[in-house]
DNA sequence: CTTGACTTTAACGTAACGTAAACGCCCATC
DNA sequence: GATGGGCGTTTACGTTACGTTAAAGTCAAG
């Protein structure tokens, strides 16, 4: 036979033969030296078979080989099988994963028609020193709005006591609160002030360096000052994180850049959101 | 910042980085015309990743590219996140396929061990002269010996009476009984005589050309003639071919090579089982 | 100034063939 | 005998997403 008779009976090209040829896998049974045309014989056919099962259940054509040529006994056989069969499940399940990752965002496509979009990106946050009042377990959805303005009272007039003119943020010296993690979906609230030098702490204020990162999530957010929006803006972050392939490292942070009267609801601020983050 | 800084902060290797640089996908920033090294911005961290969560959902670099260059549209997007996910689908499809085969051949492996093993290869049939006996919904098992018994009475009849002597199998005018495929896992029983020249047919007796095959499965059966063996033989036939990827394309041929005292049963023989196959 | 850690480009290697390119062989027809 | 078309042959590059040297220049510290 002929190389591309053989081809056309085992349905494979004839650059395939030609290359199991070459890696020695499957030699014709003759080969003419005038010519150098490769001769077949039928019963070869039997082995390319083989050859090809095993191709097509995956395994690779040096195994193949090292199969052929060591003996085509059953007990190497079935280690080999065993092997792909554990290959295999491994394989589809990463398959699987990321066919639920695909589906995933293309839930979250078919949804994001009708949400805002927030124009995040990343930088790094310096370290800055600052004057703090924190508590645990504050809750960031509006009934804490409260709250957390009698912790900026005390924050504030403690600065003022302490001879720190300028309560109101500016770019350089902003105010920043902090959300740190916890439980129950809860952020744990720490209002700050930066500061341009050392002061006196107290019983409810601390003074000390608050460390920045080299790698933080951040959008601007300007608009009416409100609880609900800047939740909105902060869950876009969050899920901007999320499908960028971070993961959180740190507290959430609401740097206030410009604040004109107070913070209270209702009036037009600008600030940043900002969160530490690292490749997963 | 420098390659490998970038690199530690995304989690890729250096060459990864240079790589995206060369195919375009990720620049540096900016790169020193004095030592041509690459110099990268945090802020590129936000595309660097977005650019991996897409390799790691499987995205072709060119595909990825294209992406980032012509505008990183959720349209886009869900184009490209539709059409993998259809190659995930049918590429777990497939593995899952491979894997059922897998396990299929190792249960095989551990029956097979108190299986009698055959010695099958592959040849090509020629075409021959024959006169036949035939009917239909011949079963093969035990009860039916009988009846192809008469068969083989008719025909050998038939060829005394037009002159043929040697009613006997020989290698070269074998005696051969047909097993057409046929529904509920019956054959549907031939008997045919190779001839050496045209003899004249009857009402019972077809004379034909009966045609070969270019690629048939065979093994020799060489014992004791008794049907439950001659059945586990065609059965350890029929496995070889589904196991070395071919599928049947004709008739059984139970070919008898040495049948010295007429077909009955518990005396020896030899014979030749056959059967046409191709590639799957 | 040396050393070690870093950078650069250039290059090959990976798996299993597909796809030419350039050329020889064979068979049928003119 | 010549010719053309369909075979065959070898050689070699392209494919993916980098890993892995190799040779050589750069940088900061000791």
């Amino acid at each position: 036979m002929k190389i591309s008779e053989l081809a056309h009976l085992a349905r494979v090209s004839t650059r395939t033969l030609r290359h199991y040829d070459e890696i020695g896998l499957f030699k014709p049974s003759r080969i003419d030296s005038l010519t150098g045309y490769r001769e077949y014989s039928v019963t070869q056919l039997a082995l390319l078979n083989r050859i090809l099962v095993l191709r097509d259940l995956g395994f690779s054509l040096p195994q193949i080989t090292s199969l052929t040529i060591n003996g085509f006994t059953p007990e190497r056989l079935k280690d080999l099988l065993e092997l792909r069969k554990a290959e295999l499940e491994t394989h589809i399940a990463e398959e699987s994963k990321r066919l639920e990752l695909v589906e995933q965002r293309l839930e979250q496509i078919n949804k994001e028609g009708n949400m805002p979009q927030f124009n995040v990106n990343i930088k790094a946050l310096p370290d800055y020193l600052v004057a703090s009042v924190s508590e645990k377990s504050l809750d960031v959805i509006e009934e804490n709005v409260r709250s957390l303005r009698e912790y900026y009272s005390v924050l504030f007039d403690h600065l003022t006591k302490n001879g720190v003119q300028n309560t109101m943020p500016q770019n350089d010296l902003p105010q920043i609160n902090l959300g740190h993690p916890s439980k129950n979906d809860f952020w744990e609230m720490e209002v700050a002030k930066v500061l341009e030098k050392q002061i006196a702490a107290s019983d409810q204020v601390k003074v000390y360096e608050l460390k920045g990162a080299s790698v933080a999530a951040f959008l601007e957010f300007s608009g009416i000052h409100e609880w609900r929006k800047i939740e909105e803006a902060t869950l876009g972050l969050l899920t901007w994180v999320e499908h960028n392939g971070y993961s959180t490292v740190g507290a959430l942070r609401q740097v206030y850049l410009e604040m004109p009267q107070g913070y209270a609801e209702g009036v037009p601020c600008k600030l940043e959101l900002q969160i530490p983050v690292q490749r997963v």
